[in-house]
RNA sequence: GCGGAUGUAGCCCAACUGGAUAGAGCGUUUGGCUACGAACCAAAAGGCUCCAGGUUCGAGUCCUGGCACCCGCACCA
């Protein structure tokens, strides 16, 4: 907690050997509790003060007035440690998890707006397994930030333009499929998907198929009508399919601005450029160069006048801007395309804008699958990659059983099968840093014993099933906290998840600064841990201390419902 | 070739951004349900943190040079 820091700083300071800036510096906190809740290394102090740090840590020790709710400090090894007084720290961290119930720990609200770009699938494509990663990344920290203090414009950019259409449409109509309005409207993203891989196939043995697509898709941009119409029944029946799944996973979006959405916005980006004269000609192509900054030309517009996925960023981040105005704009978008955003990054830069600095790629590794015995990237194209809605339902199905086994008559199961499925899922991808690549292996993913979404779910469960016993159906802890006795909840148990409550502020604002979900990952498996051994160790409901210790099991169930909630997962209270 | 990411226990990962004895989970071995949910708890074993140098009171973390693996590098998005 912040007050504490600066008290100790304040403390530091009135002995007179330095300044309380220099003081706060210094504080860190120490791997385990076994050595304080704060603590001062006094290395660094040793040729200033030209004392041995064993020496300064114990004369600061001996001279230090220790403030309110400090209970001890002690000086070992050249390390100043402090530590907090257990019925303190259960009074204050609870009193204020009473008053604030589900946010406590948020930030008061700062003005700033960030817009997050995530998901942003390829429409005529279903989703395949890596593109949960983005998805519940980007979800997360989309509710991450929002807990910050930000306000928060969650934004797909649904890959719903480019060569790609071209591709599907030369497909569609070389397999002389019917393109009646009723036909059209019936169509589905699984077909689009067959007529995908076809195409990848066709186009080996057939080299000029790819002009073909090229070609189709020229003609669609420059406003075709009958190509037209089969874009929208393609774009309507990926949408379709893609709404059914967020649905189920509990994502949304504040906006489905697609890459066709600035279709109309790029000329006036073409203008622009030419103004400035930042395009030239390359090899047929009009190019912005970006020697200056080591890289290579960022591709404006293909030999035949269509424009690249560049020129659609350039026009989206442009809009954002305009329409928002962020002070963050972040990309949840995999590290392959680490290079694409430097570019267009830098090509805003080149124009002028100089907000280009705020705009961050978030990147993360791949998911890698095993084909032929080798890892590598699974691709929807060629259809390598495992579909998202099959590993969903394997995993619903997997739990299924396991509930059948250990709770056979619970209600609703189907459903919450699927909710504890897609967690452990999403967990799967949260918990580690982004940038680790994830091999995708049936066998671990569905895997749900050890430092799981599940396992973090069966803590919340078993406190809301002790609040159940307890005729507790919704905590009311702003009445309850009158009947706790805090000297109750200083035993190691209490004090560790509690210890690890008040932290919550703290690993929001970790999670912020790193863009990290795995921050709050980590934190919720903690105090899952923290909470199972304190309901196996300290007897709640029957026992004398039964009102302090069952509110303890209530703030840790409304701190632990709020964390799931913003990784994404469902905090489910039955299982 | 150039650029980027990663490398920690048999496997998969942490380590609060340079601090104390490098921690969890899986797997292995063992103990605990007539028990607020055992999808749990407890214990044991398991480490030259890829290699070689450097920086300093102190390096898994920073710098240099290698090695391994993955990704990207002109008309896909």
């Amino acid at each position: 907690m912040n007050s504490f820091e600066q008290e100790i700083a304040e403390a530091l300071a009135a002995t007179g050997s330095f300044e309380k800036e220099a003081a706060l510096k210094l504080i860190s906190v120490p791997p385990d509790t076994s050595h304080g809740n704060f603590t001062i290394p006094c290395f660094s102090l040793a040729k200033v003060m030209r004392k041995a740090p064993k020496m300064i840590a114990e004369d600061l020790a001996a001279q230090v007035k220790l403030p309110a709710g400090l209970s001890k400090v002690e000086a070992v090894n050249g390390y100043l440690n402090f530590f907090i007084d257990r019925g303190f720290l259960a009074k204050s961290t609870l009193e204020e998890i009473a008053a604030k119930g589900l946010e406590y720990g948020y930030a008061a609200p700062n003005g700033k707006v960030v817009c997050i770009d995530f998901s942003s699938p390829n429409i005529g494509k279903e989703l395949a397994f890596h593109h949960l990663r983005s998805t519940m990344i980007g979800n997360s920290l989309s509710r991450i930030y929002k807990a910050a203090g930000y306000k928060v414009e969650r934004i797909n950019h649904l890959g719903d333009w480019g060569t790609a259409f071209g591709k599907l449409i030369v497909m569609y109509l070389r397999e002389n499929r019917p393109t009646d309005d009723a036909t059209l409207d019936s169509l589905t993203v699984k077909e689009l998907n067959i007529l995908y891989a076809a195409f990848s196939k066709a186009s080996k043995e057939e080299p000029g198929l790819e002009d073909e697509a090229r070609a189709a898709f020229t003609k669609l941009e420059q406003g075709d009508e009958f190509y037209r119409k089969l874009w929208t029944a393609f774009r309507a029946a990926t949408l379709k399919e893609l709404m059914r799944i967020y649905d189920m996973m509990g994502v949304g979006f504040d906006h489905y601005t697609g890459e066709s959405f600035f279709e109309d916005k790029i000329p006036a980006i073409l203008d622009e450029l030419r103004e400035k004269n930042l395009m030239v000609k390359s090899q047929d192509l009009d190019v912005v160069m970006l020697d200056e900054f080591d890289l290579n030309p960022c591709l404006i517009r293909k030999s035949d006048g269509s424009t690249l996925y560049a020129t659609r960023d350039l026009a989206a981040a442009c809009y954002r801007k305009k329409e928002y105005n962020f002070d963050k704009c972040l990309y949840v978008v995999d590290l392959g395309q680490a290079l694409h955003f430097k570019q267009v990054f830098h090509v805003l830069k080149k124009m002028g804008r100089e907000w280009y600095k705020d705009m961050y790629h978030i990147p993360f590794g791949v998911i890698l699958q095993l084909v032929d015995g080798k890892w590598e990237k699974g691709k929807t194209r060629t259809g390598t990659a495992s579909l998202l809605r099959d590993v969903i339902e394997a995993a619903q199905k997997k739990i299924l059983e396991f509930i059948d086994e250990k709770n056979p008559n619970l209600e609703n199961k189907e459903l919450i099968a699927r909710q504890i499925g897609i967690s452990a899922l999403t967990f799967n991808d949260l918990k580690n840093s982004r940038l680790k690549d994830v091999r995708f292996d049936w066998d671990a993913v569905m895997s749900f014993e050890g430092d799981t979404g599940p396992y973090v779910q069966n803590a919340h469960v078993r406190l809301c099933s002790i609040m159940r016993k307890a005729g507790i159906e919704r905590a009311n802890l702003a009445a309850a906290i009158k009947d706790v006795n805090f000297a109750e909840l200083t035993d190691d148990a209490a004090y560790s998840l509690i210890n690890l409550l008040a932290k919550k502020g703290e690993k929001i604002l970790g999670a912020v600064a790193g863009d990290e979900p795995s921050v709050l990952a980590q934190y919720a498996l903690e105090i899952a841990e923290a909470a199972h051994k304190f309901i196996h160790e300290d007897r709640v409901l029957g026992s004398p201390e039964e009102k302090s210790r069952l509110f303890l099991v209530q703030a840790t169930q409304i701190v632990l419902e709020n964390v799931l909630d913003l990784l994404g997962l469902f905090p489910i209270r039955q299982m």
